[in-house]
This record gives C-alpha cells, sequence and structure tokens, in this order.
RNA sequence: GCCCGGAUGGCGGAACCGGUAGACGCGUUGGUCUCAAACACCAAUAUCGCAAGAUGUGCCGGUUCGACUCCGGCUCCGGGUACCA
C-alpha cells in the first residue's frame, strides 16, 4: 500500500467489524462489565449534521479505551422512532410514519456505520416496533395497577390495596395523591360497592390515572404538550401557541416520588448544571398549610374556608388579605351580589388572555374584590378576599395570604388597591416603596410572636395552628404530576379499554396492543385524535380503546433497560441480563433532556424498582453533557437599489432571462460604506450606472429607468459556496436562478469576501456542514479527531472546517512514520533510546488521564505532538511506534486497526489487546531545568537531577553563588522550592 | 428577578495542586521543492519597540516571594427558570 488511503482503510475495517461481530457484547463475561450509553436519536428527515456525532465520538472512545482496559463494554445504538416529524409529514402527505421512520433509520444507520462507532448493533432497538412497545404498554399496565403507599413509601401492587380495603376500609390508608379526590368507606360497604364502584374508588389511587386537569393544549398541533415541552408559552416543536384548558387526560403520579427523585441527585455524578435544574423543576419548598374561615353573613348559609399555603407563616399576623386564582372553586360562592359583575368580567379576560400574554405581562397589576372577607385565625381580624391572575390554580392551594409587608408582590397589589400595609418586624422601619422578605428583626403587632425571632416564631405558630386545628406544617413541591396522552397518531397506544365509561387496563396477555392502521392522519371531523378513525379497533371485539397516544418520552423511559436484553419475548429484561449489566456507568447526551427524559426515565426506574423488577437506586451513575457545535454563517451584502424598468414589449420567459442584475458589495467595502467613506460610495455609484448605462445599450426593447433606494441587506449565503470567507462568485450565481446575473463589487483584489456569525446549525441559515462531504475527503478517523479537538467535550463552540487539515496532516504524518517511503511497512526492531521512550510514556500517561476526565482535546494535542517529536526523532521503532498505535485506537480506529494488522497482529484484535503499560521511569530520567527567581523574578535557570530532594536544592541554592550576582550583596531569608516547578529566593 | 456557567492572541483553545501565560491546531507572512499548481517541508507570528526592554489572561481592589488560577466588589456574554406564595 503506498499513501495513506483513508477512504480504502475504513471501508476495509467497517465491513470485517461488522462481518465479524467485533463489538458483540455478551451477557455473561470473566470480565467486569462497563455500559456506556448514548441518547439514542430521534431519527430525522434531514439527516446528521457534524454536530450530531460529538457525543458518539466521545463514548466510543470511552467504549473503545474501555475494551483496551480489559471491560466487557455494552455499547449499543437505537432509535426514538415515534414523533411529530414523522407524524406532520404523513398529515400532509399521506404516507404512513412508519415508512417514512424506516427511511431516515436507514439514512442515520448508514451515517453512523460510516464513523466507525464500535456499537453491538444485534442490540439494537426502536421504540415504535411493537416487540418494543409490547413492554413500554406493560409497565404503563404496572402503573395502572399500583398506587402509592406513603408508610413504607413505595409503589405496591393494587391488589394489596384492594385486599386491605376489604379488611378494613379506606380508615388509616396514607396514599400519595389528593385525598380530596377519595372516598371514605368501611370494609362492610366496600363489599357491598359494584365492580363499577369499586374501580371508581380505587381509581384515584392509581399511579397512572385519569383526571380532568388544566393542560397546555396546542391547536396547531391539536394535542396536549406537557411542561416540558412548551418553552416560552409555545410549543417546542412547531412553534405553535399553547393555551390552557380543563380536559380528561391520563396522569403518571410522578409527584409521589418528589421527594426520592431530588434525594436521589446527591448521590449522582451528574453536572452540577442539570441536577441544579432538576432540583428546581421539583421545587421542594417546606412551609405550612392554614386555613382562613370564610366570614359569614346572612346569605350564606354554609361553614365556608379557605386553606392557603405559605412558606413564611411567621408573617401571618401582616396578612391583610387572601388572593384566590381565578379559577378557585371556591370563587362562585363567596362572591356578592355587588361584586358579582365585576368578578365575572375578570374571570372572563383571565380566560380570554393567552399563557403567553399572561406570561409576558408581569409588570400590570390586576385583580378584583369578590365582596366577601375572612377572618384571620390568629388574630380574628377580617381580610379581604381577592382574586388575581398572580395566584397560580395548580400550585399549592390555589390561594395565598397576602403579606404586603413581606412581600414584594403583596405590597404592589395592596399599594394599587389600596389595602393596609402594617409592619409586622422592628427590621421594617419606613417601609418606602417596597416589602421586606428578610427573615431579620423581631416582630411587632404580631400577637403571641411578639419579640420572637423568625425560627421561635415559626415554631410556635405551627404549634398553635396545628393545636387549634387551623393549619398544619407543609412540603409543597412545584412538580405536577405528568400528563401521559397526546392526541396523536405516532405513538404507542395506550393500552386501556372502556366498559361502561370505565376504564379497564387490557390484559397482559393481550399486549401488545398495536398501532392500527389509518386511511387519514388528522383528527377526526368530531375531534377526536386519529386513533378514532380506526374501523373496528375493539379490545375483544366489544370494548372501545382509549383513543389517546403515549408521549415521546414513554419509550424513551425504559429504553436502556432493553439493551441488556433486546429480543426477550417473555419479559420486558431478564432478571440475570439486570443483575449483570446493572445500571448506566456513563450516559452521554444533550443537557436539553435535563427535565424531561432524565427525570422521566428515573422515576420509572425507581418505580421499577420499588416492584423488584430492577435492582439499584438510580438508572444512570454518571452523565456527560456534550456541548453543542454551533455552525458559522456566512453573509452576503446586497445592495437594495431599485431598477425599475420601462414599458416592455417581451414578457413572461424572455423578460426573466434579461431582468436586471442584483448587487451585491464585499463586506470590507460595506463597513467602509456605511462609514460614510467617500470613495466607497462613489465607487459603488459609478458601478451601478456603468451597469445601467450598459444594460440600456444593449438594446433589449427595455430601459432602466430611475434607479432608487441605497440600504443594504445581509443575506445567509450557503457556507459550501465560501471558502475562508472568500465567496467563489461562479458557484453562487450558480446556485439560485434570480442570481444568476448578479453583479459584485469585489475587494479590489477582486475578492468577494463575507461576513460572519456564529449561530445553532440549521437548514434555513445554510450554515449546515455534512459529515459523509468531510469523511469522502479527509476520512472518519480524521473527522473523529477533529471534532474531539475542537474544544473542550462539553462546552459550546463553533465549527470550522479549515480546521480539519490539521489533523488530517496529523495522520498523513502517522502514516509515514510506518512508511517513510510510503512504501511498505518500514518498522525496525532496533530497541528504543530514553528519549523515544520518554515521548512514548508521556502519551501513555497523559492519554490515560485524559480520558478518564473526558478531556479528549488535550489528548489529541498531544498525539500531535508525540508524533511530530518522533519525526524529529526520525523513530520507527517497533517498541515506540506498537504501543502508540493502541493508545490512538480509540480516536483513529480504522487507520489503528489497518497499522496493527501491519504490525503482524490478527486482523481485528486491536480492541482487546490491551492498553500500553506505563513506567515512570522514563519520563524522570532527564534533569530537571528549574527557572531561578528573586523576590518572584526569573532570573536564571539551575539544573537539578529529577531525582533531587526540595531540601537538596534548598542547599544548593545557598551554597551557589548567585546570590553574590542577583542578590545586590542581600543574603536570602528563605528559599522556597517548588518540586519540578521553580525555586524562589527571597532576599 | 432568582439559580448555574463563562470571559486568555486574528480564530478554536492549552496551562492538572498558585510556579517560565499563549501548548496544539487553524489562519497569516516569508522561504524551499515544482514549468506551474496541489501536496510536503523550513522559519516567523500576544502587543508596543530597530533593539535593550516594557506591557499583557474582561474591570477595580486584596492575599502571596509569586495569581489566568485564591478572596472581595463590579461589567459583559451564555444557559436554565419564574407572579411557586
Amino acid at each position: 500500500m503506498p499513501a495513506y488511503r483513508p477512504e480504502e482503510i475504513e471501508k476495509k475495517w467497517q465491513a470485517h467489524w461488522k462481518a465479524h461481530n467485533t463489538f458483540q457484547a455478551h451477557n455473561h463475561s470473566e470480565k467486569p462489565k462497563y455500559y456506556v450509553l448514548d441518547m439514542f436519536p430521534y431519527p430525522s428527515g434531514a439527516g446528521l449534521h457534524v454536530g450530531h456525532p460529538l457525543g458518539y465520538i466521545a463514548s466510543d472512545i470511552v467504549s473503545r479505551y474501555k475494551r483496551l482496559r480489559g471491560f466487557n463494554v455494552l455499547h449499543p445504538m437505537g432509535f426514538d422512532s415515534f414523533g411529530l416529524p414523522a407524524e406532520q409529514y404523513a398529515i400532509q402527505t399521506g404516507q404512513h410514519p412508519a415508512l417514512t421512520t424506516d427511511q431516515n433509520i436507514e439514512t442515520y444507520i448508514k451515517q453512523l456505520s460510516s464513523l466507525g462507532f464500535s456499537y453491538d448493533w444485534s442490540r439494537e432497538i426502536r421504540t415504535s416496533d411493537a416487540s418494543y412497545y409490547k413492554w413500554t404498554q406493560w409497565i404503563f399496565l404496572k402503573l395502572f395497577n399500583s398506587w402509592y403507599n406513603l408508610d413504607t413509601n413505595k409503589a405496591e401492587p393494587l391488589t394489596d390495596l384492594t385486599a386491605r380495603f376489604a379488611e378494613r376500609g379506606s380508615e388509616g390508608i396514607r396514599a400519595a395523591g389528593d385525598e380530596g379526590d377519595r372516598q371514605v368507606f368501611t370494609a362492610g360497604q366496600w363489599q357491598l360497592f359494584t365492580e363499577h364502584q369499586k374501580l371508581a374508588a380505587v381509581h384515584s389511587y392509581r399511579l397512572a390515572y385519569q383526571q380532568d386537569t388544566y393542560v397546555n393544549w396546542c391547536p396547531g398541533l391539536g394535542t396536549v404538550l406537557s411542561n416540558d415541552e412548551v418553552k416560552d408559552g409555545l410549543s417546542e416543536r412547531g412553534g405553535y401557541p399553547v393555551e390552557r384548558r380543563l380536559m380528561p387526560q391520563w396522569n403518571l403520579r410522578i409527584t409521589a416520588y418528589a421527594d426520592r427523585l431530588l434525594a436521589g441527585l446527591d448521590t449522582l455524578d451528574w453536572p452540577d448544571a442539570v441536577k441544579e435544574m432538576q432540583r428546581n423543576w421539583i421545587g421542594k419548598s417546606i412551609g405550612a398549610e392554614v386555613t382562613f374561615p370564610v366570614e359569614s353573613s346572612e346569605l350564606r348559609t354554609e361553614n365556608l374556608e379557605i386553606k392557603v399555603y405559605t412558606t413564611r407563616v411567621d408573617t401571618i399576623y401582616g396578612a391583610t388579605f387572601l388572593v384566590l386564582a381565578p379559577e378557585h372553586e371556591l370563587v362562585d360562592k363567596i362572591t356578592t351580589p355587588g361584586q358579582r359583575a365585576a368578578v365575572d368580567e375578570y374571570i372572563a379576560a383571565t380566560k380570554r388572555r393567552s399563557e403567553r400574554d399572561r406570561m409576558a405581562d408581569t409588570k400590570t397589576v390586576s385583580g378584583v374584590f369578590t365582596g366577601a372577607y375572612a377572618l384571620n385565625p390568629v388574630n380574628q381580624e377580617p381580610v379581604q378576599i381577592w382574586l388575581a391572575d398572580y395566584v397560580l390554580a395548580g400550585y399549592g392551594t390555589g390561594a395565598v395570604m397576602a403579606v404586603p409587608s413581606g412581600d414584594q408582590r403583596d405590597y404592589v397589589f395592596a399599594q394599587h388597591f389600596g389595602l393596609p400595609i402594617p409592619a409586622i418586624s422592628d427590621a421594617q422601619q419606613g417601609l418606602d416603596q417596597q416589602a421586606d422578605p428578610t427573615k431579620e428583626g423581631r416582630y411587632i403587632n404580631s400577637g403571641i410572636i411578639n419579640g420572637l425571632t423568625y425560627k421561635e416564631a415559626t415554631t410556635k405558630l405551627i404549634a398553635y395552628l396545628e393545636e387549634k386545628g387551623l393549619g398544619r406544617g407543609k412540603v409543597n413541591f412545584r412538580l405536577r404530576d405528568s400528563i401521559f396522552g397526546r392526541q396523536r397518531y405516532w405513538g404507542e397506544p395506550i393500552p386501556i379499554y372502556y366498559k361502561d365509561g370505565t376504564a379497564y387496563g387490557i390484559a397482559e396477555s393481550d399486549l401488545p396492543l398495536v398501532l392500527p392502521e389509518i386511511n387519514e392522519y388528522k383528527p377526526t371531523e368530531t375531534g377526536e385524535p386519529p386513533l378514532g378513525r380506526a374501523q373496528n379497533w375493539l379490545y375483544r371485539n366489544q370494548y372501545p380503546y382509549e383513543l389517546s397516544t403515549m408521549p415521546g418520552w414513554a419509550g424513551s423511559s425504559w429504553y436502556y433497560l432493553r439493551y441488556m436484553d433486546p429480543t426477550n419475548e417473555a419479559r420486558f429484561v431478564s432478571e440475570e441480563a439486570e443483575q449483570y449489566w446493572g445500571t448506566v456507568d456513563l450516559y452521554m447526551g444533550g443537557a436539553e433532556h435535563a427535565t424531561g427524559h432524565l427525570l422521566y426515565a428515573r422515576f420509572w426506574y425507581l418505580f421499577l424498582k420499588d416492584l423488584d423488577l430492577v435492582s439499584s437506586n438510580e438508572p444512570f451513575q454518571k452523565l456527560i453533557n456534550q456541548g453543542m457545535i454551533l455552525g458559522r454563517s456566512n453573509f452576503v451584502y446586497r445592495l437594495n437599489v431599485s431598477l425599475p424598468i420601462t414599458e416592455i414589449k417581451i414578457e413572461g420567459p424572455e423578460l426573466a432571462k434579461i431582468y436586471p442584475a442584483t448587487f451585491f458589495i464585499s463586506k470590507d467595502k460595506v463597513i467602509k460604506y456605511q462609514a460614510g467613506d467617500e470613495a466607497v460610495t462613489k465607487e459603488i455609484l459609478v458601478f451601478v450606472q456603468n451597469y445601467i448605462a450598459d444594460f440600456n445599450n444593449k438594446e433589449l426593447g427595455v430601459k432602466i429607468i430611475d434607479p432608487h433606494g441605497t440600504s443594504i441587506s445581509d443575506l445567509h449565503v450557503d457556507v459550501m459556496l465560501v471558502e475562508n470567507d472568500v465567496l467563489d462568485i461562479n458557484a453562487f450565481r450558480k446556485s439560485r436562478h434570480d442570481y444568476r446575473l448578479a453583479e459584485f463589487i469585489t475587494e479590489d483584489d477582486g475578492r468577494y469576501l463575507c461576513g460572519w456569525e456564529i449561530e445553532k446549525m440549521s437548514k434555513s441559515k445554510l450554515n449546515v456542514v455534512n459529515p459523509d462531504v468531510l469523511i469522502s475527503k479527509y476520512g472518519a478517523d480524521a473527522l473523529r479527531l477533529y471534532e474531539m479537538f475542537l474544544g473542550p467535550l462539553e462546552q459550546y463552540k463553533p465549527w470550522n472546517t479549515n480546521g480539519i487539515s490539521g489533523v488530517s496532516g496529523f495522520l498523513k504524518k502517522l502514516w509515514r512514520l510506518f512508511h517513510p517511503e510510503d512504501g511498505d511497512l518500514a518498522v525496525t526492531d532496533e530497541p528504543a533510546t530514553p528519549a523515544e521512550l520518554k515521548v512514548l510514556h508521556r502519551a501513555i500517561q497523559k492519554v490515560q488521564e485524559d480520558i478518564e476526565r473526558f478531556s479528549f482535546n488535550t489528548s489529541v494535542s498531544l498525539f500531535m505532538i508525540t508524533v511530530n517529536e518522533l519525526t524529529a526523532l526520525k523513530c520507527h521503532k517497533r517498541a515506540i511506534l506498537e504501543p502508540l498505535v493502541l493508545l490512538l485506537s480509540p480516536y483513529a480506529p480504522h487507520l489503528a486497526e489497518e497499522l496493527w494488522q501491519e504490525l503482524g497482529h490478527e486482523p481485528g484484535s486491536i480492541s482487546t489487546a490491551g492498553y500500553p503499560e506505563f513506567r515512570e521511569e522514563y519520563l524522570v530520567e532527564d534533569n530537571v531545568t528549574y527557572p531561578l527567581a528573586i523576590n518572584g523574578k526569573v532570573r536564571e535557570q539551575m539544573q537539578f537531577a529529577a531525582t533531587a530532594t526540595a531540601s537538596e536544592i534548598e542547599t544548593a541554592v545557598l551554597a551557589s553563588d548567585f546570590l553574590a550576582r542577583f542578590g545586590e550583596g542581600k543574603s536570602a531569608k528563605k528559599v522556597i522550592v517548588v518540586p519540578g516547578r521553580m525555586v524562589n529566593v527571597v532576599v
């Protein structure tokens, strides 16, 4: 083989790995296991751009490194193949989403394979395969048939619950969820319940339950969305507006796990940012629930109460009014006739406001008085009851006690509506313009807590309220139960059927419930989900199925378990496989899944743990977020000059042929022009005038008249037409029909310079760089190395295609170490010199350290330095090059395999050949030069043996004559020796 | 607003425990090879300065013999999140 030809080498080894199942992992092994997982992709139609493989490359390096280190590595890949884009495409074209999805997956597999990843493709899974979603449905049924026992603090089968009902009734059962929804009954009553009544009583205990819920309804997509699928009031996919709506929905009781999800974070080796995001998302707050009785009047006979939630019960003496959410259930009952009209108007106005408006507008104060009063339970003072949309129905009790002296929002509200603002702490003298939310000072005007501090007051008040039955300490979470249904086609059918309006789970033996074929993918005319179109789709030929499907995150919440045992038809994963592989050792993926997928997956895992189906507490031990690779967009600058032409005799295509040009001005000229440079302004003017004169001289039957307009706009230009910011003018003219006659005002050297900007990579910005093009030009090894070389893995960083020539050159240099004349292998068996051994062993040590702390970019640099040094040493020795190939093999596996074979090893054996042995003695052989400094100023360098101790060096320095030369005759006060670094002398 | 990151040449970045700031690569400039181009190779490349030298890691201050690194106070940029009571 002559010169280095990556394309041949890479094809050869990819075929070899495939044919020999080189990376197949076995569920039984003497070796220790290591599980490296990538977040599996949704196979989008656009294919991969250079940003996508970043994390895959990094995890592949770790996988290959761990194999060298003697681990049995599980490194699988699959596809999260249910999802909206394929369905939207189906609605537009009628093409079945399964077809689109399969085509996209083929493209993905082809692209991933061309990068040389060491996936065990025999374990590939697709969430849209019935053999997979059978088990997603199975887990759903487990949730449906479980409740959360607060006494044991775990999920338990519903059969345990119904057995207790039969024995003791509902008495004494503490279950996660809203007690208000649950009936109270005795064992005797339970026995007399009909089946229907029993199911109704049990329903509100289920971990998967149906309930009227305020949801994020997205009319544009025709479905509900979960909180993490909504960004700034718009849908994450598609960017359609989202509104609040009350609808019956399937929910998963993730809130039962809030505390455990929070506590588990402390045990995880995850980025702090992700842990913090999950903590905020769960949003634990410790406070109290306090009951305010509504003041009775002749109009009302009922004794109504309003429960509020507060984290500052100590401020209760300053509570001068209550505020309810407009959706609060008591609003109707307490509103006085006099205020009825105003209240109705306010509620209507709130409903009209979209979620987005409500969020955008947090400055204006709005609210309405209900006319009703409640009594402050600690001092019996009447307090007004108001409505305002700043109080959220979904959090706490949907009602707050307003303390204007302690909370800024309450302060503003009180001031706006002229409500009293009494001080309750001696730290609050002169509440001028703002509230005092601090917990400093001692309480005043505060009955039983006067003179106390924050801590004393809180303890005393909670005890007082609990004793009087007016309140209790309570922990609240921001986390809401997750809405589990989507009114879409392309998802897992929810395995529920209805008998007399009651929901039943289908029998496990009837799984999978296969997605039926339908003729159109839109909602039905009656507004039902697309599954309403399915013909004769009935459970056991008589009962209608649930028509919504599962959300996108269902299949991804447990896929990592399925990889352990992907073809098992009897169980979601066999016990042996689950126990052997345990949990994921390294999980690589984007930070955008912090509060979605990563939280749901942890929730499902804890649930499975409660049912003894898995054996740990957390599924992902270490998480790394790879940063996004950003695109470098290029811009051209169009001169907006209108060139109207005279009345014409030609039309249509003929006219199009001669239509006047668009003018593009090179970047530096634009800058000068905008800065008012007269020479450039004149140049542009003359250029346009000459063009017009030229055009009019051509006697085309039309003439340009009266040009006007001089603004400049910047337009994205395809980065493939630009090199080093210089536009390929001819290619640009050809790229778009309307630019074929374009004129260019270039720099004086004739080049057209483009502007640039760093943006997200996207088709619309024309800045997408396709990996296939780079692989065919430089090879997958070069692309892998270069992506790692770009910068720290976790950082966002811009792509720059030019840089790849550097790593490409490195691979060529490496090749030449083996083939100095680019001919056959010319490696010698001479013994290595100390200098060569030093270069090698530094690399062995550094690469190992780098991989273990995920610092791949510095490793690539080191490879380059190493090869440069060995080239300078003219080292072509097996003793050096063979270990070097091993070191490099995780990064550039194809070339490494090739060289490994050329060195006489069994083809394909490099992946388990073992990591080279590091010997420190080679690194410390030389003498070490210490910079010598007096009072911090570096004056000279001194040589010592690397083995010299600090005190030996100190003695030598004091004995030397340097003080006479540099110390201006002074004597040394102190000699500080930093081993290997610096000798510092204080005079 | 709150929480979490970050700021180093023309560019991406390196500097691990406080010890010669700018490794490595790109780009640029000059050179060798070539009829020429490409490839390759050699040299220079933080800033100012002919040089000696001086100044330099967002800003102000502190600790230290010595600070990109630690501490206090800012500025700007990025990400997350929000009338959460």
